[in-house]
DNA sequence: TAGGTTTTGTACCGATGAGTATTAAACTAT
DNA sequence: ATAGTTTAATACTCATCGGTACAAAACCTA
């Protein structure tokens, strides 16, 4: 009954956004990596104590997933959205371009926060590096049974291998976000998004 | 004069081969990162002491360089190899494939070190991840002189872009690292190449 | 055998890592 | 006002980080 309005909680407000705190911590997740962001990093970003860190987060592994939640629905959600395209080549055209320019956006790190989190690390930061495996993985999942469903509605040709297409596009966009990490440019990456392209079926070839 | 054999070096002989040690500590960068690559690590692997490693080695970016030297005459030493094919074809598909053997052998980590090695990180490690960007690049521009080599020579089309292709190549090669370091295998990498290929000029279409 | 030189092993250094105990402060409810 | 509850800030914990001092050991030359 007395739901919606949720009477003011007893104690001591918080006395900062958990929401821009967390767009912080997604910053310094993404420049940093996980094992090299530390929580003097985060804090020091955040503009919170530690103690406030972990009562509000978790621990530091709690909080990357949290990062991690919120990048998908914020900066990457471009990526979900793409699959909702018409066609199969714009499906994959939306996510390429779509790719090509949060990875060169301005004001962020130049690079995909599910590469750049962890790829190769520590012990301490092996579950992230796990957790970014498994996000990466339903990814190309997602896009795959996308192209499957392409195939069957007759938008791809029936000779067509969704799951070889989806990883083929997928590798194309990690790729890409090693490459913005050393500072390729957007119009360069979209050159290299035309030479891709001309792979794709319909345009001519098939696999 | 007495150069060619040394005159066995006073003082007490080392205990170990340094190239053997070099060998693991390749394997244990390649596998953890800079980063993630603790000292403990590395003598542990290398089966030294700490003192032992500085005196042959200097410190940890020191290590690293010496690291990246032998990873690219040992391991990825057909990628140097590979811009003496004789076709711009051939050059790049013995890049490919070669690569997609090296990131999927038995026994290695499953990456590339120059990709593995540092892609985010925090300031310690930062030294250590220009040298890595600088690395790519320079393998980028070898690729693409071979390929400005092969218009000239007729080999490619007058319209072809070597740049952009090259780039198009260096992009699949770094995002089958990612792929590798997720758990594809090998046969996936091969059918990933073989719908990149198509995209190659002179089997039909041009950039 | 004695002196000089280099490596080895142990044990340490200060700095920083993630995480927490504790007390003061700021709020609500009675 | 007073009690109860939650957050805030300081200051700490212990483990590990990269790097090194120091003395014993193992070699060469003389």
């Amino acid at each position: 009954m007395n739901k919606k309005v949720p009477t003011k909680a007893a104690g001591r407000p918080r006395s900062f956004d958990a929401g821009k705190a967390l767009d912080r911590a997604v910053e310094v997740f993404w420049r940093k990596g996980y094992e090299g962001a530390s929580l003097s990093d985060l804090t020091k970003a955040m503009g919170i104590n530690r103690p406030s860190l972990y009562a509000a987060f978790g621990d530091k592994d709690k909080l990357f997933r949290k990062v991690l939640d919120r990048y998908a629905e914020g900066p990457a959600s471009y990526s979900s959205a793409a699959l909702e395209e018409p066609t199969s080549r714009s499906v994959v055209e939306r996510l390429l371009y779509g790719t090509a320019d949060l990875l060169t956006s301005p004001g962020n790190p130049h690079g995909c926060l599910l590469v750049q989190g962890a790829l190769a690390c520590g012990n301490a930061a092996d579950s992230a590096r796990k957790e970014l495996v498994s996000r990466r993985m339903a990814g190309e999942a997602a896009l795959r049974q996308r192209l499957n469903q392409a195939r069957m509605d007759g938008d791809l040709p029936p000779e067509a291998n969704p799951a070889s297409l989806a990883r083929y596009i997928v590798t194309l966009i990690q790729g890409m976000s090693v490459q913005a990490a050393g500072g390729t440019t957007r119009s360069e990456l979209y050159r290299v998004i035309g030479i891709a392209m001309q792979s794709w079926p319909s345009s001519g070839r098939i696999v």
